[in-house]
DNA sequence: GATTAAACGAGACGGTACGTCGGGTCTTATT
DNA sequence: AATAAGACCCGACGTACCGTCTCGTTTAATC
């Protein structure tokens, strides 16, 4: 196990990160990515912007790291109802998305802008880390997610001709293509669709064998 | 219809257009998104800053112009196996997707960044323009692909229980997702998976009825 | 003849430089030399940073630069009274130094500080350009004076065993002294004993032989 | 008088505030006045900043006990002969000088910055006490040779009509401006100029009258 | 051929933000 | 109570790049 350094020096200010990252996240959904400056984070969350490089050595890993800390806490279940479980999960994952895209827009419903997601998958590939750090968070939500399909594949909810990986890009897939590229809604309707071409030839979702 | 003003003045020089585009395509391709700014452009062009502001208003713009330009000449074809030209054309997203991806790196094989890409969907996401121009170039290029999905469709080679711009989207969709988002390689196999996880549950490609 | 080079560009704005040594000089002199920040030099003076930039490519330059303006038109006459003429030329110096000295001081007639008078010494020893172009400044200036002592001297009106330059240093160095290491005043009653220590031994200035 | 507080804690380290003024001479003498950081002091005399702190409470104050330091130990003999005596004293002043003038440059014999020089001043400048304490620092060493001039005039070495106080800035003052202002050498002829020019007029120094 | 209108090269300009540096203060645990 | 370590606040610096502007110069088309 790691020993844990004997603390010197002053400690960090724990809740100087919070009130850092709150305020780039108010400042990154209220007004979007461009308008946020370090320096206006730095000012909203009290601190010292040496505090804040301190943290993050750049503004995109600030960014970035705002990010992460909205994918906390999606909670997925396992109901055994896989087309149930699939369509929270992928609602959660929309929900999310949509969020950031409309970030700092006002009403405009018609947008079709990626916004701020883009920003994020900008972000990350200019700074190698970056790509790490965000591929992590997504990776560790996602293996639940896949773990959902297996355990469906295992009780034969699912065809087992498939790999369980290509069939979760295959769902998640084309609401990140649709949010970055085409600019087309990704709406509860068409999550339905997405889980239905990805399902379909799949046994009945509740099926039980007599 | 604009009536054409009568030319007066002097005429655009024709070829410093091309020049910028070469200029900023070679930047880009060789030293990446970041070395890649108006100023360079110019220079290497040969180009006053004005010539190039008088043809493209933006930064953004004139990215975006480099990367339609890259997309010209996607030759389409419909040879009656879906599952082949399916194949075909994913094989060329994939390698215009994967020259952009590795924009400016050296030959560190291991990258999984994102490049140029998600500046290009930044770009896209910043100016409303660019995002319906954008769009308009895949929306062409799709729109053959998924002509391609629906005469398979009508001949049978596909199951008609579900719509083929959702098909379409379960085909390409992931591709981005990995190229944008995940990181991990976007390879012949790989598409191959891909498009069998969404064939699946088709007829044979070259079932001809008996 | 140095041949005019080829206007090139958009000029210069003459009264940008103009106006930024103004504000400079302004807020030199008034709050003194910690107060004068570059961004406040600019905004004074209506002119973004770059600008500034462009004219001084550091703090040091801009402020020797005012210095040196303030050196200016300063009117040496050669009277025949050498006495009265290196008074007046002494009470410009000194006026001159207690002007800086005092810049961005209240009323406390007490302060023997050195004030911007050392800055611009050290923003001089910082730059090699610097010193040598201050010191041009002041060589300029001083060659006149030097000038005036020798034509007394020509005249008979000094005695003639002496260097003039070591002279002039010793009218001038006490000055600099006392302001930069003594701090004591350098006020006329000085400045006299300072003419009477140096031309002693001299004939009476008036000396006009019968 | 104050009461000695009768000792508590820890002691403070004897040790500390001499290796921190020999760490700032180090680099001050070495690297030059922009190289010498409080981190880096500190860092080089093995310290922590609030042990520098604790004893200079500012970095002006640190580098005028650096010089301060430097002055020690200036013999200063009166052996009768007023010329030699003199001369002997402004080649202590000038070596000093020169030395700081010098510090941090490599060996371009041609350099005529100020240095260190005037960054004293500049530090003496800022701070209302360190004026006068190192003003205090040189009158005292002043003073001392300033009796050498009274007990000459005395003697009736040197002309009675004159300030010894005037003279005295006659002879270290050209010094200081030569360091400061015109970036001319200051080497023995020059010194010896400077006492000829101060002393011209008085009887020869060894005159016993018949 | 003179005129004219626009494109062009060059480079200054306004503006905004970035990331860095250094001074001096504060907060821990340790001595 | 002093020390080591290092986080913190603050303020300014100099840089980078964008997109605009202002010159003087060139190039056709028009008069």
């Amino acid at each position: 196990m790691p020993e844990r350094a004997p603390s010197r020096g002053r400690p960090r200010d724990i809740d100087a990160g919070r009130r850092i990252l709150i305020a780039a996240r108010d400042l990154l959904l209220v007004d979007g990515y461009a308008a946020l400056s370090i320096d206006e984070v730095a000012d909203q969350a009290g601190v010292a912007k040496t505090t804040l490089y301190r943290r993050w050595p750049t503004k995109d890993h600030l960014i970035v790291a705002v990010v992460a800390l909205m994918q906390d806490d999606v909670p997925i279940l396992d109901t055994g109802d896989i087309r149930a479980d699939l369509t929270d999960y992928l609602r959660q994952v929309a929900d999310g998305l949509n969020t950031m895209r409309r970030a700092g827009l006002p009403e405009s419903a018609d947008d079709r802008s990626a916004g701020v997601v883009a920003e994020i998958a900008a972000a990350a590939a200019r700074h190698a880390d970056l790509g790490t750090l965000i591929r992590a968070v997504f990776a560790r939500r996602n293996a639940m997610a896949i773990g959902l399909l297996a355990s469906a594949a295992r009780r034969g909810a699912l065809r087992t001709d498939l790999d369980v990986a290509v069939l979760f890009d295959q769902l998640v897939g084309p609401l990140y293509y649709r949010i970055l590229v085409t600019g087309e809604p990704v709406d509860h309707p068409y999550l339905d669709l997405i889980i239905d071409g990805a399902l379909r030839g799949a046994r009945p979702s509740h099926a039980h064998p007599a």
